[in-house]
DNA sequence: ACAATTAAATTTATCTTGTGAAATAAAAAA
DNA sequence: TTTTTTATTTCACAAGATAAATTTAATTGT
């Protein structure tokens, strides 16, 4: 502590705070990632593609491959060539075994990874949508671990890490969900709960974050640094990747591109504003308008999703006024769309989430609406994607962070004894 | 090169491309930038600061020192205290120096500034607002460039780099420039033009980027990582500060705040299409406003901007139709504002520009709308300021991107050569 | 079968960057 | 003065990475 005020004059410039240190991770780390990427790599290309000396590959190869987290592979990497053939390394799959889990409405999913993020099986468990508590939540997260834990024949104490996705706004730092449209509650402290009943860390985070993840880390975003994934599902949500990182907003509750306006004194949202996308494209947004736009008798309502299904049907055998509802939520989701690209210019943007079944999303008058509400000398069009996922495939999304973190820890923790 | 073609299986999973290598600078230049961020500072206050040991701050001080671009200053550091006392260290400010140019209608504007970022003097000249050729644009920046450096007592051979601000869509990269309302032609080489009339780097940028690095160097930006700078002056812009470093978009043409569509099927904007915020905030959605709300014989047509502080002062006359054609513009404004809250999530938004004169933009009923608009359980209400400046701040702004390239240049380059 | 050739991987000496600990320097306090 | 306190410097050395020489493992040619 220094006690003594010390003075200086003269103000300075530039930023005061530190940046984030994004310091460039050791050397160890870039080659056990590159290893990742790749699937598998000999040595020489390591050195090649990263552009460090084959001696240090060689070292840092042999203590990745002592501590059992790369291996040798025994199969010939060319079939002809002169010289010493190169052998090629890959991540021991089993060195760790991870679960991701998408929660939502109509049932929840589940993956079982190994180390090397190959999926080794699934489960699935129906649920209600209801609002529950979060310890009925809990008890059926634990009932599809332990389901998924079975086939793939393993033992609980096999689990290295889970992550799971959740729709809700989620304080990724500390696995507390400020809010989500599964419970009641506000301002749950999930991770706690979780870790008193299941021994393996948990990363929590919202589920639209998840999968753009998953496009990230498997899907079409691996090769491209900037891209943005929107998901319609029951609401409209954005993750954003920005240099090879999820962009998560300064609080870290992520983006609500729901909520951004599209019109001014516009319909009401269920957030109580008025003019939010979401009051065009969300759920309530289209059921509120079936009413007037089916016969009264038609209407059976059991069930939102049914008569969301029902509308979309009646839309698609012509009824008129069911299409139009269609059609003015697609425009808007053109605008939603053409903002982001205004304000984000991504290269890349995916459209995806349930609702996205409705065709009329993902029609190509959206697209082309989009790319007319972008148009400019200067701008070149943005790419417009619509992915149909399974939910499974979030759910392996969930898993990357967990398998960052639990990568990050195995492959830095070495002790740097090189004797 | 490899000819032979290795085959791998399995594929691999993580991002393919290397994310911007944004590895942590060498001690040398984070030494250089605290001491330059801070004005002056002492080696013990560097080593704390940075967390390094007192050995490297003596070493990599003593080098930087011997190189002339540091120096220990003269004055005591503390009025009374036990021990040795410390001593400080600054920046030599003559160590170079460099022009910071904004252009604009009315008048350009340039500043001197020596190698701490101190503003030695400045120089304006007025302008036309018609559009001309890029060499008489070219022949009034090196008026003024001459006007600036006499104002300094310097010689051109002193001026290590050129920044200049433009009003239009710029290639930050190749320093070319897409469009500019300056001049009718597209696509200029502005960068070659420059070079071969006057013999130091040039950096371009687009003038929102610069207003909006002033703030992150100079300005309340300084110890804040992330915040948007919205400016209103003939068009909207957006300048993004994303973990201290000016965020630029995918195709680095910056961001369109002004092309976002806040109604859908709304005013007619310039660039063509319906709803963009510029549509409603521009100084010809409010002028084309004018002559309805206005006796046709108070119109005197020789400028827009006569018209816009004509139609000003009525609205403060109390003129209602004047009036609500501001107030209109006002909650536009708020919804766009809200809209890079709910899209980016930062902690401050600064909204500056000549127009933000009429005070009717930031009245406080344009903060509150936004506040309103932006109303969330969960999120922190974002801070909106109004700044006022004068040219010569976004001038400032525009020595940053030369300064950083100078200095990164000059305190890299050191030989390693310790003896 | 056996050199010659080619290319991958490893070893070794060395270089760079940064550190801890002891030594030295400069001031205030006793 | 001498002691105490704190800042800075010196110096031997550790960690991380590399260049260059060496070893290993294959193909090619005789």
């Amino acid at each position: 502590m220094n006690y003594i005020k010390y003075k200086y004059k003269s103000e300075g410039c530039g930023p005061l705070l530190d940046w984030e240190t994004a310091k460039m991770p050791p050397l160890r780390q870039q080659i056990f990632e590159h290893v990742r990427a790749k699937g598998r790599c000999a040595r020489a290309d390591i050195a090649d593609a990263l552009s460090i000396s084959a001696a240090s590959v060689t070292t840092l190869t042999a203590e990745l491959i002592a501590s059992n987290l790369l291996r040798e592979v025994d199969e010939p990497t060319r079939d002809t060539g002169r010289g010493r053939p190169r052998v090629a390394l890959e991540i021991v799959p089993d060195a760790a075994f991870l679960i991701g889990i998408k929660l939502s409405f109509k049932k929840h999913s589940a993956v079982l990874c190994d180390f090397a993020g190959n999926v080794l099986t699934t489960a699935e468990l129906s649920t209600t949508n209801k609002r529950r508590s979060p310890e009925a939540l809990l008890d059926e997260i634990l009932a599809l671990t332990h389901l998924v834990i079975e086939n793939g024949d393993m033992k609980e104490a096999d689990i290295a890490a889970v992550g799971i996705g959740i729709p809700g706004l989620v304080d990724h730092d500390n696995g507390k969900i400020s809010w989500c449209a599964l419970f009641h509650e506000t301002n749950v402290d999930f991770a706690s709960g979780f870790r008193a009943r299941f021994d393996a860390p948990l990363f929590l985070d919202n589920d639209t974050n998840m999968l753009t993840l998953a496009e990230l880390w498997f899907g079409v975003g691996r090769d491209k640094t900037d891209f943005a994934v929107v998901t319609i599902e029951n609401g409209v949500g954005m993750g954003l990747v920005l240099n090879n990182r999820l962009y998560r907003g300064t609080h870290g509750v992520g983006l609500e591109l729901g909520h951004t306006k599209v019109q001014l004194d516009g319909a009401l949202c269920r957030c109580g504003q008025r003019g939010c996308l979401e009051a065009y494209l969300g759920d309530y947004a289209l059921t509120r308008e079936a009413a007037t736009a089916l016969d009264d008798d038609a209407i059976n309502p059991t069930n939102q999703e049914e008569l969301l299904d029902l509308l979309f049907a009646k839309a698609k055998e012509g009824h008129a006024a069911a299409e139009t509802i269609f059609l003015r939520a697609g425009r808007f989701l053109s605008v939603g769309l053409s903002n982001v690209v205004q304000l984000f210019d991504p290269p890349l943007i995916i459209v995806s989430g349930d609702r996205m079944r409705y065709d009329y999303f993902h029609a190509d008058a959206v697209a082309s609406e989009t790319r007319r509400l972008t148009l400019s000398s200067t701008r070149r069009p943005c790419q417009i994607e619509t992915h149909l996922w399974e939910d499974t495939v979030w759910a392996r999304g969930a898993i990357v962070p967990a398998l960052t973190a639990l990568s990050n820890e195995m492959v830095g923790g070495l002790a740097s004894a090189r004797t």
